[in-house]
DNA sequence: TCCACGCTATGATATTTATCATAAAATGAC
DNA sequence: GTCATTTTATGATAAATATCATAGCGTGGA
């Protein structure tokens, strides 16, 4: 077995080359197991007992909550190398957001007892750990506080922006989402999100075709995000 | 010298007495610094350089950022034993946000580079340490989600339970912002935070004092922060 | 003590957003 | 392929929220 576990760009792996003895590695790749999923595979949910801890390889994931009258909340949408399993995961017993995948995943998924063993034996694999999971959960909580500031225009601005550079690092991109589901991101109607995205395409700052989405107008777009 | 640093319900130090074998302890008393804050004071603002891993041992401080044309944005209200400083504090090198102190309060200080000297060597601290960093902004990135789905009245009596029942557990109390400042903690105007605060006063829900609070109607507040 | 300033408060109005209604288009199940 | 269901879309209207204006009150500083 390759004892990089195979898996160019991992975020995991810096810290665990410098982290580990070779044995501990070869444990640790021996242990580890990827599960494909397809588009609208749910990977778990909430109330789930945690039993792995998960990572993304590649792919497309959206993290969510349900309240008790069944409206779902979009927590996050998390891209390749991102961890799913937040900090909670070392805190709770069971999970408390689910995850469904948006486009095909690779999920690398390993034993959070094993994970715990290890992070015992080894500070600097823990410290390394704890770096990433704290620079997700602040992303997180900055996109928070960033979409709750912002108005309908901006919010859907902003959101449209996240995918854009974020995500996909293209003027031209595939919406992975519903507007329902922007609509559950942002903390809007869905008519509102439609509206907004139609009053963008009228004033020329958009190409919308379904799902499909150019931005033409980045600086206006920029600026409604910033400023509307 | 105390080896228990003299801090009664320090919940660092469930981390460290399980942790740390005598000497490192010693070490780490002695290095820790305890510094008294009062009403109005700040105890770092966004883009200082991060030194210290903070930890509240009495009184109450918000933390908030300020964006570009001045306005501040609550991110959440700390009370004793939540830790000031968030994950970001070992991924970060400056302050991605500001504290300042609302009720009088101590800071429990230690040297992040300490910090980090003492997580390298010891996996069983870092652990309990990731575990508490993660409770907290699990707490954060929840309150933000529960914030965004209310509507004005929901998000106000959502705000006035969480200082009934996590900060002061009375239904007496006063509080310890104004009510500009719970407009920037929920994302509202202020005049309409002080209309609901009216109305729920109104409606014999609330008496109100200026900045004392007394809730009279329980359940009614509840029925509003849940499907108001 | 007095003054200036920010905080609290309320009303009137304008704007924004949600809700309700309707319909075409797309998607998925059979 | 057909039918049911969801998604996208738009308009009309109602409701919520922000903005602007005004004023009494309280607090801290000179």
């Amino acid at each position: 077995m390759d004892p990089r576990c195979g898996c160019d760009n991992c975020e995991l792996k810096t810290a665990f080359f410098e982290s580990f003895r070779k044995e501990e590695l070869g444990i640790f790749c021996d242990q580890k197991v990827e599960v494909p999923y397809k588009r609208g595979d749910i990977v778990f949910s909430e109330g789930d007992e945690i039993r792995y801890f998960a990572y993304l390889k590649s792919g497309l994931v959206k993290l969510f909550r349900t309240d008790p009258d069944g409206k779902d909340q979009i927590i996050t949408i998390a891209g390749p190398f991102d961890f799913v399993s937040l900090l909670g995961v070392f805190s709770e017993t069971h999970q408390t957001y689910s995850v469904s995948v948006l486009e095909d995943a690779v999920i690398c998924c390993i034993e959070i007892e094993q994970m715990k063993a290890i992070a015992l034996k080894n500070g600097f694999f823990t410290l390394n750990l704890m770096e990433k999971l704290g620079s997700i959960s602040n992303k997180i909580i900055l996109e928070a506080l960033e979409i709750r500031k912002r108005h309908t225009h901006g919010k859907v601005a902003y959101i449209l922006l996240k995918f854009s550079q974020s995500i996909y690092q293209s003027l031209v991109f595939d919406l992975p989402v519903s507007r329902r589901e922007i609509a559950e991101y942002i903390g809007m109607t869905t008519e509102n999100v439609i509206r907004a995205l139609s009053e963008f395409r009228k004033e020329k700052l958009l190409r919308i075709n379904g799902r499909e989405i150019e931005i033409l107008d980045l600086e206006a777009l920029e600026r409604i995000s910033n400023y509307g």
